[in-house]
RNA sequence: CGGGAAGUAGCGCAGCUUGGUUAGCGCGCCUGGUUUGGGACCAGGAGGCCGCGGGUUCGAAUCCCGCCUUCCCGACCA
């Protein structure tokens, strides 16, 4: 079709096509204070999908959700010094309040972990209190120097789980566990991007962590998004906030502790790991609508097939959504329903109706099907089911195209322009890391030459997967 | 915070160089009609502290000073 295009095309500028989807998609909008982001309906309802599917699998993983409060006294940052460090850049204190100058500051939080030791502290007494497994839903602020959409805002909503355990090894095992079958589980099986998987280097670490391992993604311009992480803590919250408890020989220990958070960010990774110049194209299982159906013109017979469908496709478990035509014309509507990445379109008009048909569109790929009436609702099931594997499947081909082993720095830094080099770690070091920050790359994470995670940055033959990033 | 660009209707922009009727255009929005199988068309209409503050001037969107905000590229980062 002759029609030109919507949206800024990838090839052209992504950033640009990256803010004309948020944007058109109806997404969301920038908040009036710098950096704050207005989550649209469309936008949230995706939220509302990736938040239930993460804490159904938190659940499964055996934390329970509770809730912190918002103000944490300044001091309880400082208690920590690598944390309070990593963070105080980008703190915003409150130093008023009820009309006077606070005696002591309060700080927004910009993570938990000081909160939650302070109460786990009280909690935990004997070593049958733990392991200690917590999780909560909130927002968090960081006055970031420059907000992106979803990627980067100054106020961001996210989940933060914590847990203190008795020993290193089982604080170590639940953190991998929630890494592999919360987080890796959620990215491939629900929003159906797949991911490299290991531990930040020191030099990337969580401030205050002993360990930090990440999920990297890449993104359609062959960038990396870090799209969730957990970190061994080790002791050093726990000797922070006095986390003991006392051992079945009667001793007083410290804790173990671990967090781990995965944000709206993801949001923005969905839309970056999967759309295309037509807009957002999203996997059914995070789309608010699996399927919608999109009458051709507003005529009676039509209205009342689309009416049928719609309540057909409802009854038989496909959340859909029903267009009947008053919003405009069809082209426009369609161009409309693409850019919001509806993976099934399912077209009624009178040439097909006739005849008993409709066609069917899948969002991913375009391709058309014509398919008889009673043959929708099944048919759409299916289709879910090969839509969202399919796009797993895409996703790691385009990704597999884009990542290439190298054996020399140089080689990776080339590499690294349009997407993964890995190296092994023992050619980067300190030297390489300066090198690659002057290339605006960095060491995403290291891995076993299997893939696998390792236990720490010590051990032999890791690969360091390098790129640039969000 | 450094380098660059830009702030004029919901969005995208012109006008500014050379100050001067009532500040324009496209899209969107409202009303009516004709339409509808890939961004429809006609007619009528609504909508502006021209980013904010100060200055120059008879007169400022336009010139001068200061500030703020947004976007892009870095550093910081989920």
């Amino acid at each position: 079709m002759a029609v030109p295009s919507v949206l800024t095309p990838q090839s052209e500028d992504f950033p640009k096509w990256y803010q004309d989807v948020v944007a058109k998609a109806e997404m969301a909008d920038n908040g009036p204070v710098r950096g704050t982001m207005v989550i649209r309906p469309y936008g949230y309802a995706i939220w509302e999908r990736i938040q239930s599917a993460i804490d159904g699998r938190i659940k499964l993983a055996g934390a329970q959700n509770a809730y912190f409060p918002l103000f944490i006294p300044e001091s309880y940052l400082s208690k920590e010094a690598e944390h309070v460090e990593g963070f105080s850049p980008e703190l915003a204190v409150v130093t008023h309040a009820g009309g006077e100058r606070l005696a002591e500051p309060i700080v927004v939080r910009p993570t938990s972990e000081t909160v939650i030791g302070e109460f786990m502290a009280k909690w935990i007494q004997s070593y049958r209190d733990l392991p200690l497994l917590l999780n909560q839903w909130a927002n968090v602020v960081r006055w970031e120097l420059r907000p992106r959409l979803f990627l980067r805002s100054s106020e961001f909503l996210w989940q933060e789980g914590h847990t203190a355990h008795a020993s290193a090894e089982d604080a170590s095992a639940y953190a991998m566990r929630i890494h592999l079958r919360v987080y890796n589980d959620f990215l491939e099986k629900v929003l159906a991007v797949p991911t490299f998987l290991g531990i930040k280097p020191p030099s990337e670490r969580f401030a205050g962590a002993t360990n930090t391992m990440t999920c990297e993604g890449m993104m359609r311009d062959g960038k990396a998004l870090q799209m969730a992480t957990s970190h061994e803590l080790g002791q050093n919250f726990a000797r922070a906030f006095d986390i003991y408890y006392q051992s079945e020989e009667g001793q007083a220990q410290l804790c173990f502790t671990t967090s781990w958070g995965a944000s709206t960010r993801l949001v923005g990774g969905l839309i970056m790991a999967h759309g295309d110049d037509n807009g957002l194209v999203l996997p059914p299982a995070v789309a608010p609508w699996v399927a919608v159906v999109v009458a051709v013109r507003e005529d009676e017979e039509i209205l009342a097939a689309c009416r049928r469908l719609h309540e057909e496709l409802t009854h038989g478990g496909v959340r859909a959504q029903l267009d009947d035509g008053r919003r405009g014309s069809f082209g426009r509507r369609v161009t409309d329903w693409e850019m919001k990445g509806v993976p099934v379109r399912v077209e009624v008009g009178p040439r097909d109706l006739a005849q008993g048909l409709v066609t069917v569109v899948r969002r991913d790929t375009g391709e058309k099907f014509p398919v008889a009436l009673s043959e929708v609702a099944s048919l759409v099931l299916r289709l879910a089911e090969d839509i969202q594997r399919d796009m797993y499947q895409a996703a790691t081909a385009f990704r597999d195209a884009r990542t290439s082993d190298v054996t020399s720095l140089d080689e990776a830094i080339v590499a690294a322009q349009s997407g993964f080099a890995r190296l092994t770690w023992d050619l980067v070091g300190e030297a390489g890391e300066a090198r690659l920050k002057a290339e605006a790359m960095t060491v995403r994470c290291l891995q076993r030459s299997d893939g696998s995670i390792p236990a720490n940055d010590l051990e032999e033959g890791l690969i360091a997967i390098i790129a640039k990033s969000y």
